[in-house]
DNA sequence: TTTACAACGTA
DNA sequence: CGTACGTTGTAAAT
């Protein structure tokens, strides 16, 4: 099942690897790195200085896999330095008590995870490192430094290695001797030579004005070291050398207090520094404190080994079943109670599959597969009766295709105990695929072997026919899904109950739900869509023939490379905004391009592009209708990191209705024969609502409750006029604030989109914060809490990490303040919408009504409805989704019936 | 043939 | 310098 590795460590002898950490430095460092505002714990503690120490060291012991380890501290600031050059570091403001404060936590975290510390009365913690590397190289033993203190080069030599933080708390350099040569131009034995020369203004230690690294470095490489440079300083000539000469004893001072002590009493010794692993009793509780739930996270993840195996790893005694073998098998193996996991072969999508492999196996190690075309009737029975047995648990990776297949052979699937997609997906929904290979390799540190992936969620085929080397793979996924259900259980364990939970109660239930509508589809009017074809391809036609008289020849006019060309160099037109391929020709862009420019072309430009999209909407559309004259969708549930659905192979959640033309696409989404109309249902203002819910501002919600249109409401407090008063410019602009919040939305951005001055969207931001300040402070918190838990949750649980947050790099770690500010938001709506799913199925199933659901759009609902049934259908709809979730304001729902969907629309 | 990008549709 | 998606077409990379 794999392939045989030599495992380096197994070839090259083990030396013992020693980690020294300056525990100052990099505490000190990550206190400056790190907004102390989104770190303290809910009692008040500041936390960021040990947060990044924790995170900087426990992203080292992953990297380095140190056997020993050890943390030198400085005492106090007084040192030997400081009895010699009186304003030694004088110019050091005095340490904040907000970072001394933290330093005795960071060896609380240290005794939890059993690192020694050391620290000796009158050194500095480099001092500690400089005498432990000497006595660890004695011992022969490879010295790792991990420092933000440069004075520490100068120990680098063979074995000694320095990990210098070079930004931030995530970014490490490695300098070993080749790359202290490389980027001071001088040996790391002559790195205090180069040093004293430059000086060091963060320890007050000035140099020699006008020498900086280049001119030092060529120097000493000139010279050779700092004595022979003293010695003949006066052949040096020009300014430099003046300076050189009129500051030599600043130059010896600083080449002496460079100097790292080597021979420092200290109490142990580097052999006692041998790691064990940490005290998991301690780092609970310590962990807990401090409220550090991702970087307890991320220390599991290092302790369990995130090295794959590279082994197989799976004992299997598998076979081939003929027919008349099938039944047997699943009564022995496969009795009540005992999970047994599935695999299968086949193609999937449009509301269908087709299987060609099946193959299932227990956690006892047995395992089969079978032919699922070439079953006796005793077999096809047994199976069907294996399968819709809701006592006969199956664990299942990706369970909708099964279920369509499944129902296309007449059997019922029941008693699905796990979806390990699901499981993983809800785990960290943030991950871009859930491969079973890839979970395999995560959770369970094993090759899997899948040439036939059932489980990318794409048209799938198993091309080896019967070659039993794909039989044998699939009983190993079949094996491989059983154990990771319980390897993702395990993780999961670690958290609160919210999670399996959600899985229970929402996702697992709402995959038939999901089955169920892609299987009915929603019926298509092939020939208006036909019709509308023809209209755009004809509009497409006279807009591109318009812009080639304008040009006065014939181009591209879907090639935004050939665009710019004509626009910004041809036409000469003012610049747009930059973009990698040099500036962008959106349709915002043109769009200010006209009003500055009034040329003509832009016109045909913006008209081609609109008909251009309509006419490739509808062209997708036509080519997905089925022969039973309806288009099947595939809904995501594990691919958007909110929770939300996506949809594909037609994606039928962005269907035009913004505009007239593109609405008139929603006219060929019919009702089908033998129903009456098309209902949709949808939620008003949901993600305001859940504001309103999250934030518990008492105005807010008031707003919700007044009767008076939302925006209007809103608009009536931020602006003091009572709600018939407000004018339609002041509800535009308090209605892109109120959808603006969600999305974490800038000044700068607001300013853009309602094309007033930045000054302007500040100050309504600022009023609208002003009486909506639960709201602000809700968004405050949010961020807060996130980057300490390192996640985000949905009134149901639902989490989305985001370990951005504490990033040292700008863009990334703002726009993972955003996600974190949205993702509560639209999660929640998600998880609303996907109970009220069910609740709708589930009433639906318990009356006698024939309607049907048929899509989902994120806060809408379409509906089939059967004849005789509308007023029951609206009646049950309404009760399901208004009662989904109780929220502090109540959950509104508007309805609207027609022939199609844009009839339907309201 | 595959991949990256720009553009644009929806909530 | 607004979140979450999927699809299309072009152009470059393979």
């Amino acid at each position: 099942m794999s392939y045989p590795t030599t495992r380096v460590a197994d070839v090259v002898e083990t030396k013992p690897r020693l980690l020294l950490l300056d525990g100052h430095s990099l505490a000190y460092r990550a206190f400056h790195a790190l907004p102390p505002e989104n770190f303290s714990t809910s009692t008040g503690q500041t936390t960021n200085a040990v947060f990044g120490f924790t995170s900087m060291l426990i992203n080292v012991l992953r990297d380095e896999k140190p056997t020993h380890i050890a943390v030198a501290f400085d005492v106090s600031r007084q040192s030997f330095r400081t009895e010699q050059y009186a304003d030694y570091k004088a110019n050091r403001s005095k340490s904040p008590s907000e970072f001394t404060g933290q330093i005795p936590l960071v060896k609380e975290i240290l005794d939890a995870l059993r690192i020694p510390y050391v620290e000796a009365a009158g050194y500095e913690a480099d001092d500690v490192i400089a005498t432990l590397t000497a006595q660890a190289r004695e011992a022969g033993m490879e010295v790792l430094i991990c420092t933000g203190d440069r004075d520490s080069f100068q120990l680098v030599r063979e074995g000694v290695t320095v990990l210098y933080f070079v930004r931030g708390v995530s970014e490490m350099a490695r300098r070993d001797r080749a790359a202290v040569q490389e980027k001071f131009g001088v040996p790391p034995e002559r790195y205090r030579d180069y040093a004293a020369l430059i000086g060091d203004p963060s320890d007050n230690l000035p140099g020699v004005p006008g020498v900086g690294p280049k001119t030092a470095a060529k120097w000493i490489t000139e010279f050779g070291s700092l004595d022979e440079l003293v010695e003949k300083c006066d052949q040096i000539k020009g300014k430099a050398g003046e300076n050189l000469r009129a500051k030599l004893a600043d130059v010896l001072r600083n080449y002496e207090l460079n100097r790292l002590v080597d021979d420092v009493s200290l109490p142990i010794r580097p052999d006692a520094f041998g790691w064990q692993g940490w005290d998991r009793e301690r780092v609970h509780t310590v962990f807990d404190a401090l409220e550090f739930t991702v970087l307890r996270n991320r220390l599991y993840e290092y302790l369990e080994a995130p090295e794959p195996e590279a082994e197989g790893g799976f004992d299997l005694s598998g076979e081939v079943l003929g027919a008349g073998a099938v039944a047997g098998w699943l009564d022995f193996h496969a009795p009540a109670g005992v999970p047994v996991g599935l695999a299968l072969t086949g193609r999937f999508g449009r509301g269908t599959g087709e299987l060609t492999g099946f193959a299932v196996a227990t956690a006892e190690g047995a395992a089969a597969w079978f032919d699922p075309v070439a079953l006796d009737p005793a077999d096809e029975a047994a199976v069907g009766a294996w399968l819709g047995d809701p006592e006969r648990p199956k664990v299942i990776h990706d369970s909708k295709p099964a279920r369509l297949a499944f129902t296309a052979r007449g059997w019922e699937l029941a008693g699905v105990s796990v979806d390990t997609a699901l499981s993983a997906y809800l785990a960290r929904p943030d991950q871009r695929t859930y491969n079973l290979t890839d979970l395999a390799l995560r959770y369970l540190h094993r090759e899997l072997k899948v040439d036939n992936p059932v489980d990318d969620g794409q048209l799938t085929f198993d091309g080896l026919g019967d070659n039993t080397e794909a039989e044998q793979n699939l009983m190993v996924q079949a094996r491989a899904t059983l154990d990771l259900a319980d390897a993702i259980a395990a993780e999961l364990a670690r958290e609160d109950d919210s999670t399996p939970q959600l899985l229970e109660t929402v996702e697992l239930p709402l995959v038939e739900v999901l089955a169920a509508m892609e299987r009915t589809g929603i019926a298509a009017d092939t020939e208006y869509l036909s019709e509308l074809e023809a209209h755009f391809a004809a509009e497409v036609k006279a807009a591109a023939q318009a812009a080639y008289g304008v040009i006065g020849r014939e181009f591209n006019l879907g090639s935004p490379k050939q665009l710019q060309e004509i626009l910004f160099g041809e036409l000469d037109l003012p610049k747009t905004k930059k973009i990698k391929t040099g500036y962008t020709t959106d349709a915002d862009s043109l769009q200010d391009l006209f009003v500055k420019t009034q040329h003509p072309v832009l016109e045909h430009l913006l008209r081609h592009r609109d008909v251009a999209k309509l006419k490739s909407t509808v062209d997708g559309l036509l080519k997905s209708v089925s022969d039973d004259g309806r288009i099947h969708t595939t809904f995501f549930q594990t691919v958007a990191a909110t929770g939300r659905l996506s949809s594909t192979d037609p994606n039928l959640q962005n269907v035009p209705i913004r505009t007239e033309e593109g609405r008139r696409i929603r006219r060929a989404f019919i009702v089908g024969p033998g129903y009456e109309s098309l209902l949709t249902a949808d939620y008003s203002q949901i993600e305001m609502r859940i504001m309103a819910h999250l934030s518990q501002d008492e105005l807010l919600i008031d707003a919700f409750n007044s009767g008076f249109d939302f925006h209007s409401a809103t608009a009536s407090s931020v602006f003091s006029v009572a709600p018939e008063e407000v004018t339609a410019d002041q509800r535009r602009k308090i209605k892109a604030m109120n959808y603006g919040l969600a999305y974490g939305l800038s000044e700068f951005g607001l300013s853009q989109q309602l094309g007033i001055p930045t000054a302007e969207a500040r100050q309504l931001k600022e009023e609208y914060f002003e009486r909506f300040g639960g709201v602000r402070d809700y968004l405050r918190s949010v961020v807060g809490q996130a980057s300490r838990d390192g996640y985000t949750a949905t009134v149901l649980g639902r989490r989305r990490y985001l370990p951005d947050l504490t990033s040292d790099n700008r863009q990334r770690r703002e726009m993972a303040e955003r996600m974190a500010l949205n993702a509560p938001i639209q999660g929640s709506a998600a998880d609303i919408i996907k109970v009220a799913m069910l609740g709708i199925d589930t009433a639906l199933a318990g009356s006698d009504l024939k309607s049907r659901m048929l899509l989902q759009v994120h806060d809408e609902l379409v509906f089939e409805v059967a004849p005789g049934e509308r007023e029951a259908l609206e009646e049950l709809v309404r009760t399901q989704m208004g009662g989904a979730y109780a929220l502090a304001v109540p959950l509104s729902v508007s309805v609207g019936v027609g022939r199609d969907w844009h009839a339907a629309d309201h």
